[in-house]
DNA sequence: GCTCATTTGTCCGTATGTATC
DNA sequence: TGATACATACGGACAAATGAG
C-alpha cells in the first residue's frame, strides 16, 4: 500500500508496486489505465501517470495513445486474451488462408458473413479486412469482393 | 512523564524533558537540584544525576560545584537574554524525538506550521530545521518536507 | 458516415514542501 | 521579512486516438 506520509515521493511508491506486478505478467498485459490506479489507490491522475512513466523510462511497459499501456517493449505481440476483435478476426481469417481452406484469388467471406460468423458490427468486420489488406493477406477488387493475395505477397511468418 | 517500563533508559528520558525546560529557559537559570528532580520523579539521586551529567556532555548546562547547574555554557552571566529562538525551537523537536512523539522516517512539522506554532519567522524556522539536520536529528526530502533521521545517526546523547 | 465509451495527451490552477536571494 | 523559484500532488477541463456499435 501506498504510505502518503512517508519519505519516498507518492508516484516513485506507486511504481514499484506496479514494478511487482509487472514482473508477474507476460508481455503484452495491459497495466491497469490511468483512471483504475487513480481510483485504487486514491491518488490524483497526474500522479498515476508519473509512475507509469518512470516505468516507461525504464523500459518496463510501453504505451499506446487511446488504447493503454502493456508490459514489456513496444512491438512485442500483445497476447491474444487482449486482442481487440477485429484483430482475432483477422486472425481466425490468416489461420483458414495458411491450412489451404482459403485459396489464393479466391474470395473471402464478405463482410455481411463476418458480421454473422462473429456477432461484430459492420465496422468491426471492415476494419479486420482493412487489417488483412495493410498487411498483404488480402486485396479488393471494387463491386467484386475481397480476395486471398497470392502466396508471394504474404506477410513472412 | 516518566516510563518506567518504556524502551528508553529512564535516565534519558529524564535528559529529554529538562531539555524542554531548559529550551524555556534563559541561559544562567538554575537547573532542578538532584534532590528535587529525585522527589518529583521519584528516582534515585544517581539517575538524576545520570541525566544532568547527560545534559552537560551535550553542554545545554554546566555545574559549578556546591552551587548548582545552570542552562547555557559556563561563564554565562545569569538572567541574560534567552537563546536563540531557533535553538530553542530545535531542542523542543529533539525533545519530542527522544520522547518518541517524532518517529523515524516520519515528517517533522513543515517550516509555516513551526512558524506559527512558535510565533517566529520563516528563516527562523529554517535556521532550527538547519541545525538539526547537521546534528544528524532530520534529514531533508526535497519538495517532501523534513523528517526524523533513523536513531543509529542520532547524536549520542 | 455518426455516436459512444475508454484511454492517453496536454494544459490550467491551487496547495504545500523546500531552496534561494 | 518578503519575494521568487522549483518540485510534488491534487483536481479539473479539454483534445486526440482507439475500439466498437
Amino acid at each position: 500500500m501506498l504510505d502518503p506520509e512517508g519519505v519516498t515521493h507518492i508516484y516513485i511508491q506507486l511504481a514499484s508496486i506496479l514494478r511487482g506486478r509487472i514482473a508477474a505478467s507476460p508481455p503484452g498485459t495491459p497495466v491497469a489505465s490511468e483512471a483504475e490506479l487513480q481510483q485504487e489507490f486514491r491518488i490524483a491522475r497526474s500522479t498515476a501517470r508519473r509512475a507509469i512513466q518512470v516505468l516507461r523510462e525504464d523500459g518496463l511497459v510501453h504505451t499506446i495513445p487511446g488504447d493503454g499501456t502493456f508490459v514489456g517493449p513496444p512491438g512485442q505481440p500483445r497476447h491474444m486474451e487482449y486482442w481487440p476483435a477485429y484483430q482475432r478476426i483477422a486472425a481466425g481469417i490468416t489461420e483458414r488462408i495458411l491450412a489451404g481452406s482459403l485459396l489464393p484469388n479466391r474470395r473471402i467471406p464478405s463482410e455481411k458473413v463476418l458480421m454473422e460468423q462473429y456477432g461484430v458490427a459492420k465496422a468491426t468486420a471492415r476494419k479486420a479486412v482493412a487489417h488483412l489488406r495493410e498487411q498483404g493477406w488480402v486485396f479488393t477488387v471494387p463491386s467484386r469482393g475481397t480476395y486471398v493475395s497470392p502466396q508471394e505477397t504474404w506477410p513472412k511468418t
